[in-house]
DNA sequence: GGCGCTCCTGGTCAAGTGTCCAAGTCCGGC
DNA sequence: GCCGGACTTGGACACTTGACCAGGAGCGCC
């Protein structure tokens, strides 16, 4: 079958993200991927110049549609008031982390993997920086329709329940007890409303 | 050089700790290990019957030796009020991350390492086990000096607060700003704040 | 002294790894 | 028609990896 090397490079990504998330990145060999998009392994470095030029198109696909996806879930969510609509927001990303387990380890792994090699430096700064950008927006919508502010930079109070919800999903996944974790998500949700005052 | 195979394997634990948290589990090979520890390669499986089994060793250890080292470094605290402790033992455990950022990224890599291999399973759900458990105690002890008891239960408040710090260290090895990240911590003690009432 | 157990060593093996390449196929433009 | 560049392919390469083993060395105990 006849294609474009930008077209192979995407089904190769997405044939990635595919073995990555279902074996690990560690058992992501050119080789794995390659098979699994159904491509003999030449094509691999017509199509990128090495693997880590892979690993990094991964991890920016990986960013953006997650983002995408969570996005979709919170706002989706009831918006009587303030604390209803934290705690929506904290929920609709936990349930994202409780229905794709492997999709989120797969995100740290690529962290983790991000930190340790310097030609991946950026990817893992520019990952978290699709996460605080965004949760900073969606802070500041929701302040805004109850007519309140925050007590503290907003920019704090995002890596603040930035951090609860990654730390508890890596929590979550390592030790499971899926109940106790939501009632850390009431008790983030309730520790939030700390954080404004009328406008 | 003469020597017990079970001093053997302790010194092989501590060569693969070193050589796991200056390059990365990924590169800590048979062979980089005992290098590492001085050694023939002959001896790692006669220490080891496979090394999964000197992962698993290093894993408990590494769990070990940093909830000591964080205890030490909380209870060296001053305890004027809650507030401070509180605030104290998250700065005590972010310092320790801020000084050993690459022994923290190393426990991210167990713990992934762990969750993809069935093998290792529970050494992810000990690992976070030791941290529960100590932080609880922790807390309990914390309440107690000033009469205090939690409006929630202790497990899920120990919960919470562990997920903020472990979620902020590997946001902080990704992103940086340390001084926002302290900011959080902040929050966060005074967030504990609302957890507590008089007894 | 010699038996038996533990410890030590260097080399070797099969499997897998990322990378590369020569030769071939396709197809649009001259 | 055919030329040139983009795409395709199977096989090869140099290297690394975890595991294994035969044979030797040390040492306590009868």
């Amino acid at each position: 079958m006849r294609m474009s090397a930008e077209e192979r490079r995407d089904l190769l990504v997405a044939a990635a993200i595919r073995v990555m998330t279902r074996d690990g990145v560690a058992r992501a060999t050119t080789r794995a991927i390659a098979s699994e998009a159904e491509m003999p392994l030449g094509v691999f470095h017509y199509a990128f110049h090495s693997k880590q030029e892979l690993v990094s198109r991964v991890a920016e696909t990986i960013a953006q549609r997650s983002k995408a996806d969570i996005d979709a879930a919170v706002l989706s969510r009831p918006t009587d008031d303030l604390f209803q609509v934290v705690l929506g927001g904290l929920t609709a990303y936990f349930d994202h982390v409780v229905d794709h387990p492997d999709e989120h380890l797969l995100t740290y792994e690529l962290t983790t993997a991000a930190l340790r090699d310097p030609e991946l430096e950026d990817v893992a700064r520019r990952q978290y920086d699709y996460y605080l950008k965004e949760n900073e927006q969606l802070l500041l919508a929701a302040a805004d329709v109850f007519g309140l502010q925050f007590t503290e930079p907003v920019s704090v109070v995002s890596r603040y329940t930035l951090s609860v919800v990654d730390g508890l999903a890596l929590n979550w996944l390592a030790w499971g007890d899926e109940d106790q974790a939501r009632q850390v998500l009431a008790l983030t949700a309730r520790a939030a409303m700390g954080m404004v005052r009328p406008r």
